[in-house]
DNA sequence: ACCTGAACACCGTTCAAGT
DNA sequence: ACCTGAACACCGTTCAAGT
């Protein structure tokens, strides 16, 4: 293990985004330090900056893979169901699902460290393909006409901010803290009143 | 500027904890450092060692009054409303409202900084209280049949997710990202969509 | 082009010491 | 009881230097 050859002549930048990811598994948001994540991948501090700007870029750079991850799960769960209503669940459940199956990659997106999203275009690019998939899964609904009309892009914020909401509770432990069982499978309740919400 | 008597032989946990509030609105939650907070009360770094544990008891200390602030904003909503449906509502928007009027204090309920909620009772106490408002207001609508029967936790759950993550979307600014006008009120339509899904 | 070493200005926290 | 001063082991980041 005291040899790196092949992050020194190959490919430092990913070795730096594999490693940021696995500490951020393994120690939680707040232990992952850049220094950390150089010591990781077996070089030194400094090194980094050939690859990143900043600590806040290494962030932005692993949010980006976990939102093309949470995009590709998202559209997995939509292309298993059928009917524009039970895909539009489906969606929601899958992002309430990549939370907890993927703690470390949805605390990142969040990670306020990160900054302005704005200075990150690709993550912003990201950020706005995965909500593209759930526009189009809106639309679908009103042209079944089981979701109301108006505006997609309202009608998205509600769902968004739903399973935002849950998720972000999920993972930030506060659940259990209220007295709820957060083993409990409850997006698809959550889901469901959400979709009824919604309706036309 | 240069005295400090009051803080000296009075409050200077208040101190404290007035000055890390400021900090926070001022410069972000991720620039609130203890070394800081001391600065600006004017002592020396170890002094908020004498009345906080650490860094993450100060903070719990801050979003614990900070709690105690939006339970009063809800239950002020919920009085000024007649009608369960209609206060639901109200202590839907008033939580969102705070999120975006009190940024710095919305902001530190999720610090990850302040750690296991468990380790601080007296935040985990503030937090019970604030969810019991919305306990409460969802069985009067139980009562009156606007909301339908089941588990009031359950659909409470549905409820603050719902708020908590458009409060949280608001507040970490991924919705002008997202192309959304932050300054509109998104609260009302998102409120009364989630009300829909909870009807009886 | 990519990496290291030394350095700077910070942190959170601890310990001994002052009053 | 409450505060200060000195110190420790860390950070993120920069700069010069190596290959």
């Amino acid at each position: 293990m005291k040899r790196h050859d092949r992050y020194h002549h190959g490919d430092l930048r990913r070795a730096l985004l594999d490693a940021a990811l696995a500490l951020c598994e393994a120690e939680g948001p707040d232990a992952l330090t850049l220094r950390g994540v150089a010591r990781a991948a077996g070089v030194s501090p400094n090194a980094p900056y050939n690859h990143f700007a900043d600590k806040a870029a290494l962030l932005a750079g692993v949010a980006e893979e976990g939102l093309d991850v949470l995009a590709a799960e998202m559209t997995a769960a939509r292309d298993a169901a059928t009917g524009a209503g039970p895909r539009l669940e489906a969606i929601g459940v899958a992002y309430v699902g990549f939370a907890q199956a993927h703690r470390a990659r949805f605390r990142l997106f969040h990670a306020t460290a990160i900054g302005a999203k704005t200075s990150h275009p690709a993550l912003a690019a990201a950020y706005e393909r995965t909500f593209g998939i759930l526009l189009d899964a809106i639309r679908a609904c009103q042209k079944e006409e089981v979701v109301r009309g108006g505006d997609v892009r309202r009608l998205a914020l509600t769902a968004w901010a739903t399973v935002h909401g849950l998720a972000t509770l999920l993972v930030e432990d506060q659940l259990e803290a209220a007295g709820f069982d957060a083993g409990a499978p409850l997006a698809p309740a959550v889901v469901r009143a959400l979709f009824r919400g919604l309706r036309a």
